[in-house]
Formats: C-alpha cells, sequence, structure tokens
DNA sequence: TCCATATTTAACCATATGGTTAAATATGGA
DNA sequence: TCCATATTTAACCATATGGTTAAATATGGA
C-alpha cells in the first residue's frame, strides 16, 4: 500500500509531473484542467496523473464525470526523510534549517 | 554544468544506486569495492556510478588503476530544496526540524 | 432520448533503462 | 617484458517510459 521509494523518486523525475504537483499546490483540480497548460494530449496527462497517484503524491476522487486531483503533501515524506537522513544534516546548513523554523513559527502566529 | 531536477532524482530512483550512495558515506572507494556487495556485473556497476556522477551525486578520481568515487553531499542540495520548497514546511512536521537541529548540536559540541 | 463533456482504455511507437558477456585499455609489479 | 589487476567500452537484449491517435465509457443536461 505504501509507495517505494523508487516509485516516489521515479514519479518526482519527470518535469511535467513536478509542474502537476505544484500546480495542486494551489488548489484540487479537474484531469482537463490540469492538462490545459501542458502541450501534451489528455491521456499523457492522464497517465502522469496515474503514476503520481501510485507514488502517493496524490488521491483523485470521481464525483460525476469529473476526476478531481488533490495534493497528498505526506506523500513525499519518505523521500524526505531518506534525503535528510542520508545527508546527516549537512544537506541543508543549519542556518537555512533555523530560518525555515523562523518561517514556520511566523506563518502559525498568524494565524 | 549542474545536473537537472530531473538528472537528480533519477538517479535516486534506483535502489543499487542508492544503497551505492550510503556505502560511500562511509569512505571513498574503488570500484570493484562498490561492486562487491552487489549480485551484478561490474560494468552495471559502472554505469550506475556514471549516473551518479552525471546527477552530480559523486566525483571519481582515477589514481593508478584505480578509480576512487567519493561522496558529493552538496548533489543533494537543489532536490532537497525543491522539497522542503514544495512541501511548505509540512513535509517535516515542526518537531522533527527541531529534533535535527538540536542533534546538529550536539553533534558539533561534540567536536 | 440524444448530444456534449470528461476521462480512460487500447494499440501503437521511438527511445531510455538496466542488465548481460566479450573485448579493449591502462597501470602495477615481478 | 609479461602477466595480473582495475575498469571501461561495445554490442546486445528485454522491458519500461513517455508520447501519440482512435475508440470506448460514463455522466450531465436539453
Amino acid at each position: 500500500m505504501h509507495a517505494t521509494l523508487d516509485e516516489l523518486f521515479s514519479a518526482l523525475s519527470d518535469n511535467t509531473r513536478r509542474k502537476i504537483l505544484i500546480m495542486l499546490l494551489e488548489d484540487d483540480m479537474a484531469v482537463t484542467d490540469v492538462a490545459d497548460p501542458f502541450d501534451m494530449s489528455l491521456p499523457a496527462i492522464s497517465k502522469h496523473l496515474n503514476i503520481l497517484s501510485n507514488a502517493g503524491l496524490i488521491t483523485q476522487e470521481k464525483r460525476g464525470r469529473v476526476n478531481w486531483c488533490k495534493l497528498e503533501p505526506d506523500g513525499l515524506r519518505d523521500a524526505s526523510v531518506w534525503m535528510l537522513g542520508f545527508g546527516q544534516f549537512d544537506i541543508l546548513d543549519i542556518e537555512s534549517l533555523e530560518k525555515l523554523i523562523e518561517a514556520h513559527i511566523d506563518l502559525t502566529q498568524a494565524n
């Protein structure tokens, strides 16, 4: 049920798919709307969405004729953990991490 | 000169290559020694090492007959930044980040 | 009921990927 | 000089990947 790291990294290795994920960061979208900015056929996009689903990076929910695509932010977690663990705290230097935390605190306090 | 995200994520999408990176975390290694734990031909390993080099994840230095493979920890940075930026601080929760920083401080103070 | 809309499935294609074995290349050392 | 060791290159192969077009499927709405 859990996607493998192979599936995850492989899903992320295509620019079209990374762009789709960024788009879904904004809002849930129908397949046709996901396809719109790309110079590519609908079936091609449909395949990309399947790959993203299998990797656990998105979920799809069919309502009527429309298949809504929704980001699954937790899907990145395993890959993220692998990379951070691998880097042994050297990938992102400590200052960057602190900035991230500060930014996060600012955001949460803004609510 | 800079590896693309495509190359990076694609390089990481193979378990053999991820294992090689983990091995090189320990120490620099000759190609033959990298190949040793794998049930795979030397040319296959040689190809994997090329892919890792092109992705900027390792460097290779030929000394005599031996080609030494060395981890390039910064190679992961771009992928790491993409993922953290993408996740907008939600991938790793704030507690995990704080633990990472504390662990890092402990490590640096131990020196 | 019947057409339009949204999406997937099927069949296909060219190229990439991950492996193999055999041969080539270069260096080290007796 | 000549063999051993370390590694890459070449040629090949099966399967995966990322795309296409045409047809099928389902739902919505007049």
